[in-house]
Formats: structure tokens, sequence, C-alpha cells
DNA sequence: ATGCCTTATTTCATAAGA
């Protein structure tokens, strides 16, 4: 079994892209991040006719989620429970679609996928450490581990997949000196992700393609792909059960290359 | 080294990304 995870920033823009990626990948599960449409227009029907299912969270012009799956696609949950909105000031806890409240922006879907409960998950960004959007941040991070807590049983096959915006260490980065002060890397980030590797997930590191760093991310911008100024970011956290299955794990750097590609590669997973 | 931002929208300018 084949699990990918690709922010595709734009799953319109990178249509063209992603189907020919699909088709040459074959990936069984796929979660892709950043569709920047709104579930109703999400691209259900070319994607189906390459045998996927979807499930898709978007609620328009920024963030998105969605899960592709040619093994299943059962319990579809759009969001998790607890899962905090942005309100231009520190988050509060908001529940799922209570009345009154502003609703989650789209950054979490679930789904049973061939015997694995998968998420995909887009991180907010966090934008400074100083901002309302950071807090925010750590506070979606917490609410996340709350509910894939409430999720976990004995010998859990689970996998957490997507966006996290925060590179785990500093080898996650192309220059830790170019990083101090900014999100990504402080502290409370990589807290927050230890926490959910404290409930028994796994990063699954995959293989670079090219060099020694695993990189997920390479901005647009100054030529940073070519001089492979990256960051992992892109995720893929397993249960213990999940992990056991992992044969192979690579970054698909070929996606980054070329006319109109995301800034952030595939990552590929391969499981007995 | 696979080219020196890109996206959607309240569009000819802006906000956001990380």
């Amino acid at each position: 079994m084949r699990l990918a995870t690709w922010n595709v920033n734009s799953v319109k823009a990178r249509l063209p892209r992603l189907l020919e990626w699909l088709d040459e990948a074959k990936p069984d599960i796929v979660c892709l991040q950043e569709i920047k449409t709104t579930t109703a227009l999400f691209p259900a029907e070319e994607v189906a006719e390459l045998g996927y299912e979807v499930a898709a969270h978007g609620d328009g012009r920024w963030n998105g989620v969605a899960l592709l799956s040619s093994v299943g696609l059962e319990n579809v949950s759009l969001g998790f429970l607890g899962e905090p909105s942005y309100e231009g000031e520190p988050a509060e806890l908001t529940l799922i679609d209570e009345p009154g409240l502003r609703k989650p922006e789209a950054r979490a879907v679930g789904a049973s996928c061939g015997g694995i409960r998968v998420w995909s998950l887009y991180a907010p960004n966090g934008r400074t450490p100083e901002s309302a959007h950071y807090a925010y941040k750590l506070d979606w991070f917490a609410a996340l581990r709350t509910a894939l807590a409430a999720e976990l049983g004995p010998e859990p096959q689970l996998v957490a997949c997507g966006d996290f915006n925060v590179a785990p260490t500093d080898d996650d980065v192309w220059d830790p000196a170019v990083f101090v002060g900014s999100t990504h890397v402080t502290p409370p980030e990589r807290q927050a992700l230890a926490a959910l590797r404290a409930l028994g997930l796994q990063d699954v590191v995959p293989t670079p393609m090219k060099g020694p760093h695993p990189f997920t991310y390479w901005d647009y911008r100054a030529g940073a792909f070519a001089k492979n100024y990256g960051m992992r970011i892109d995720l893929v956290y397993a249960t213990g059960a999940v992990a056991g299955r992992v044969r192979g794990a690579y970054v698909d750097r070929e996606a980054r290359k070329g006319k109109g590609p995301s800034d952030h590669a595939p990552v590929v997973v391969d499981l007995s």
C-alpha cells in the first residue's frame, strides 16, 4: 500500500500536474493540503477517473484539505472536535458547528482508508511568534493532540499526514541561522510536535532524492529550489502499528521541478 | 541548476504563504 501527502498550493492550478503525478506514482491514499477551493468545487470527477474516492474539505480562497483513496473511504470527519477557529485574536476553543461561533478553518479531514485511520492536516502558519496567529497555531496543535488521542486504541493503525508548518529539528531547515526569531523552528512549535510523538506517533522520515536533507518545501523566490534552500515541514506521523509496516519512504523531488510546480514536494510512504 | 514567486479574489492591487 502506498500512502502520500502533498501540499499542492491550489488543486485547481495544480490539476494537470496532480493527475499526471497520480497516474505515475499510483498512490493508494493521498493527503492533499492547500486545495484553495471549496468542497463543492474540488475536481472530484477528474480524480475519480483515476480510481479515487474523495473526501474534500475546503471553504474558499485559503487553506483546504482533501483525502483521496482507492482502498475505501469511510467515516469521514471534516475537522476535529475542539478545533479552534481563527478570529484575529488569541484563539478560543470552539466546537464544530456550534451555533453562534465562528467555524474552524478547513485544515483537517480524516477518514478510514484500507484499515488505516488517516488524517490530512494543514497546520496554521503562525506568521510571527508575536502574532495572534502563532497563538492560534499552538492552540490548534494542542486540540489536534487531544482529538488524535481520543482515536488511539490498542494497536491503532493511524497516520497523521500533512503540512505541519514546523521543522522538527535544525537539520530540517537549510540554514538554522536564517530562521532565528522566525516561526516553524521555535521551541513551543517543536514541543507541539513532541506532544504528538508522545502519543506514540512516529516521524516517518523520508529519504531525500538528492543531498542529505529530505526537504519537502522550497520557496518560489530567489531560486531557492535550485540552491536547495528547503525545509522539511510536510510530515507523516504514524502509530507504531503503521510505522512497523513502512518499507520505504521518499520525497518526490521531481514533482517540484519544471513548469508550474507547487512549492511543496510529495512525501511517499510504502507500507507492507 | 531543471531557472531567480505564486495563488485566488472584494482583480490592473492585495493578502497570504513560510
